[in-house]
DNA sequence: TCAGGCTGTCCGATTATTTCGGATACCATA
DNA sequence: TATGGTATCCGAAATAATCGGACAGCCTGA
């Protein structure tokens, strides 16, 4: 049940909020019953938490506290450099009327790290901190065309590759033949590999041998077609990845 | 040393994330000096709370993860409502120029929970997740001024009136005129008590007894001044938390 | 190539902490 | 005022955290 760490306490901690989370706020009875811990246990672990302010605690309903905005904008900043980013999204959402999304990989899925939107975009179907898996959107596939072969391995064997949409990559033979033509091109493409109606056009975000992320533009493919989707697109992506990277560069890093 | 919670496990866990995030990333010998706690101790935390998806493991230099952000989207969306509110703060931003906030009380404090960035905005001097102290910002006053007085004498003796500038309120007597000076007009002003040359316009967000938290517009003294300032300004202020209100309202909230 | 000094990591007995049933207190609602 | 549901408190038993020390890995400079 509780993962194997060295600390079991600290685990069952993080379960409880996860757990929290999950049931969009919870009180200790309702945790007690659903992790199957007494309910002075729970009550010991949310009155920790509470104090420590990662909770809330409203009548006994318990929820996440902001505090983990503090946490999340701190690593938004200094682990992905997504402020650094976001100037350049919003200049590329300008331009294609769509929505852009810095996407970054961690523990081998996609976060949704960054955003700008566009006057035509839709209404978005993640939000800053989403995960998705790699393999099945645009950005996470110029990620995994731009990471070394060995790191790919250990991430499909740990996360596998399972479908989403009746396009989705499945295989490890379609995923190495799509990596191959992305790193030739320089650029990704996704025809509803995640959500039926979707398109979009990625490219990576690569510093010294160093890999930051993937821009991406995604829209609907009524509006995604053609030459624009195949040419004009992949253009202006890769050109914002560039741009990117330049400012990224500007910072020291890489 | 460590506060004094039920479970000292998990409150050392959190210790660590913050001792990590002060440094900006930090080595387990780092940690462990800063911290006096045994190297192999730490190194429990640190094993734990990466396996766990917490922290990054660069070479060694453990930093916090994108999995806070994960939660900090959650707290915003469902305990702040921070993307309901966000499209009334865009439209206020563009109508003004400047920067618009959405403030929520948290552990006594004031949190940036939500944002509009107008065109003319200079570079905001706080990000979504910052907290501050509610007696030296606009919306922190308008918080204050439509909380419940045992509420506020809670707050005041926990947080204390820390001086931030020449102007911050420092007693408990100005502040208690302040409120019903807010109280009675709907909105609260703020001329450089939290940031030398900065003005800002805060008005509450108030549902049936509830307090949701407060929208403020803040500037550089120099746009924000005269009739502008004290009418113009506190009018559009209360009209954008009355069209949150509604917008909340809508939601079955209240 | 090797030594030195710095890291991170592993181990296991000791020790301190967590655990959990049960008792109690609280707070609605009938 | 009783009732059924909560949260909270308590303390002995059991378990998990702790920490010194040993080891391994990695640079750096000779």
């Amino acid at each position: 049940m509780t993962a194997d760490v060295p600390l079991t306490t600290v685990a069952r901690a993080f379960e409880i909020l996860d757990s929290i989370r999950d049931r969009d706020g919870a009180s200790v009875s309702e945790l007690a019953e659903a992790l199957d811990v007494p309910k002075s246990t729970v009550h010991d672990y949310v009155t920790t938490l509470a104090r420590l302010g990662y909770l809330t605690n409203d009548g006994g309903e318990y929820d996440l506290s902001l505090a983990f905005l503090e946490h999340g904008t701190y690593a938004r900043k200094n682990v992905a450099y997504a402020d650094r980013v976001e100037p350049a999204l919003e200049e590329l959402a300008a331009e294609t009327g769509e929505i852009v999304w810095y996407i970054v990989e961690e523990g081998g899925r996609g976060v949704y790290a960054g955003r700008g939107i566009g006057s035509d975009a839709l209404q978005p179907y993640a939000s800053i901190g989403t995960r998705s898996a790699l393999h099945t959107i645009a950005g996470g596939k110029a990620i995994l065309a731009a990471l070394p072969d060995d790191r790919v391995d250990d991430i499909v064997a740990e996360r596998g590759l399972e479908r989403q949409t009746a396009r989705t990559i499945t295989t490890r033979d379609e995923l190495e033949e799509a990596r191959e033509r992305i790193a030739e091109r320089g650029y990704a493409l996704n025809d509803g590999e995640n959500i039926d109606g979707w398109r979009a056009v990625a490219s990576p975000v690569v510093l010294e041998d160093r890999l930051y992320g993937a821009i991406a533009v995604a829209g609907p493919k009524n509006r995604l077609q053609g030459e624009y989707f195949e040419e004009t697109l992949p253009e202006l992506t890769v050109g914002t990845a560039n741009e990117v990277r330049l400012q990224l560069r500007s910072l020291g890093l890489g």
